[in-house]
DNA sequence: TGTTAACCGAGACGGTACGTCGCGTCTTTCT
DNA sequence: AGAAAGACGCGACGTACCGTCTCGGTTAACA
């Protein structure tokens, strides 16, 4: 993302080895992400993918296979910045940040049209599906801590399935996405982490 | 159907000249629903659909302005026949008896198939999205007498959010076959419903 | 025309229709004539031509076996009125008329492309083609009449090939037409009936 | 750059690696020429052009934008090699080989069915009619030496009509081919050779 | 510093599927 | 009964995009 200096000026380190090879890389993937927030997944061929990068196909077809792996290898990218999953200091808090924050990824014009491409290029191809899942566990994983850290402070019983919260709370979000269209807000991202939190709370 | 005498309706004085045009459209999209079923959307082609109904390619364009559409009118009559939505007599047995259906016609591989299918469908257009966002959130609302009758019992209060309530029930079993593709098995239908119906209830 | 009897229930010797059955005809051939003349061959369909003679296509089709059928039939009977082939007293006046007067017919916009549609219907089977020609021998033989004439004059001698003259007069005409695209008009005319006339008178 | 033999040393030097697209153009047209020779234009499809070429239907449209162009292009390359136009010393000579060459061009069974082909590609779009007529007016044009010759020696007197000449002597032959179906044989090139030949010279 | 191997641009190609058009046939319905 | 209405079978058309292949020209690493 962010250089301190973009080198196009400078050629002191302009001489990497990690040089064209992987301004080309960088280039495709972020042109693919572009289009898959603006136009989707359906509307996103490789040839514009191409074309947006200043590059040729043929570049494409050399480093990917094909347009689902490309398209995965973007998402994984975009991916890796995120998800900051704050200590607010108790569990319902912790749920309704994580609710907000998965909210704002998913609700936005572009984000919604990025989530919904993710979910049509693993219709592709089963190997790409499989690949796609484990990506998704890793990353819903992540929030187990939320749950891990309400255990320890004593809010939650030792043994709590933390999977099934998580779930819980990010579930809905999709499903309004991906099926019904209702629009997800920070009011919706509220009410749904207030229930699992209660539901999840002994007594 | 199960039916004791599949060609009646070739041979016998049964048989029913009158509807043509009825009996391919039906023939069309009962070929359309088995391929999505078995190979799902991507791999369903219109000529494969047509042959497998016996008839030609511009006859099913003749009706159906898209692949798109096709599957959505196909999708819609297969969702007809469906959701029991049962009286338990309590909100805990009436959401678990949910989950467990949601999980079920989702769970078992053709039922994973054709989900997929319908979800990589509503990726296409965006008139065929607004559209199946309809039907699932007609679909989604049929659910919501089960609050209604916790309501009446006096288990929820007055007020209460049965939209909410449902779509986490829901929510995480389409997570599962969406993102993660984690299991979708009886057990977890128990705990999510058990989840959200403690959630749910007051106090 | 007027009938004596209607004929409807009665079958009076001969079966004559001169009702209903007899207007249809009449309609859908006039239709073809006026679409072959305006759009051509390729860009009438039959569709069309039943549209605009406010008939069914089905109707066409129970006539007429083929689209090129129905074409050979509207040429027939718009070719009925015609060829006046007046005797001017001499073989070069004569020739003068008829280069003008096929000039005329095949040298407007609209006589151009009902030429061409003629032409190209023949193209599409055979036995059309077949008919075609001897239609177009018959019709041209007419103009025969012009030599023999000339040689009961005396202006040329007996056994004059009378075919080989006509010919000579119009196929410039078409080739014009079909060809070269080269204007068709009564200067062309002249010039092509005097060189053809010279040719053929003796000395 | 243009190298001094390539990949000659390659395989037997008699392969031409230069112009893999030439070559496909190359068989693409031949295919279509021979096709068009033998079938006709309607007859005629891409498809087949593309499978007799070797090659697949979706190269054929790459290059050509339909099927009229496809065949106005073949024509004008079957054209090329062509005319000999021999100086025989006479005028009539010149007009009687004329008169044989086209009519062998087009008094065969191949002949008068890719004659037939061309003219009905003609009549598939404006465009290509008006580019055909090009073609002819040029092609014919070319005889027109013949007139130039004749005039230089005297035979005919300066300021004669060559084209109207030409015309004379082609149109019967073109006329027999397209509407009245007549033989067209070595006999009937010369008697309207010698006709056009004798109305020609002053005299 | 020259050589060589990896990489890129350009462009055509095979192939699958899409959606369209118009011909001629067949069934159903209406009068 | 027979025509209107309307599907349907069928063959062909022309298009879009995927992923592959070949060729020629750069670029960059390495001997």
């Amino acid at each position: 993302m962010s250089q301190t200096a973009p080198d196009e000026s400078v050629r002191v380190g302009e001489q990497r080895p990690g040089g064209r090879a992987a301004r080309v890389r960088a280039g495709v993937l972020a042109a693919t992400t572009e289009l898959l927030n603006t136009v989707g997944y359906e509307r996103t061929s490789i040839e514009d993918v191409a074309a947006r990068a200043g590059v040729h196909k043929t570049t494409v077809y050399r480093r990917w296979d094909s347009k689902a792996e490309l398209v995965a290898d973007a998402v994984r990218l975009d991916a890796e910045q995120a998800v900051p999953m704050d200590d607010t200091g108790t569990l319902a808090g912790d749920l309704q940040a994580l609710a907000h924050n998965v909210a704002a990824s998913v609700g936005s014009a572009e984000g919604a049209t990025r989530s919904r491409s993710i979910v049509a290029a693993s219709t592709h191809s089963d190997e790409l599906m499989v690949e796609m899942h484990a990506f998704w566990a890793e990353r819903l994983g992540l929030a187990e801590v939320i749950v891990e850290r309400a255990v320890e402070r004593g809010e939650l019983p030792v043994g709590t399935d933390a999977n099934l919260i998580i779930e819980a709370v990010v579930g809905p979000i999709w499903l309004r996405l991906l099926l019904t269209g209702e629009p997800i807000d920070a009011d919706f991202a509220d009410r749904i982490s207030a229930l699992v939190a209660a539901g999840a709370m002994p007594g």
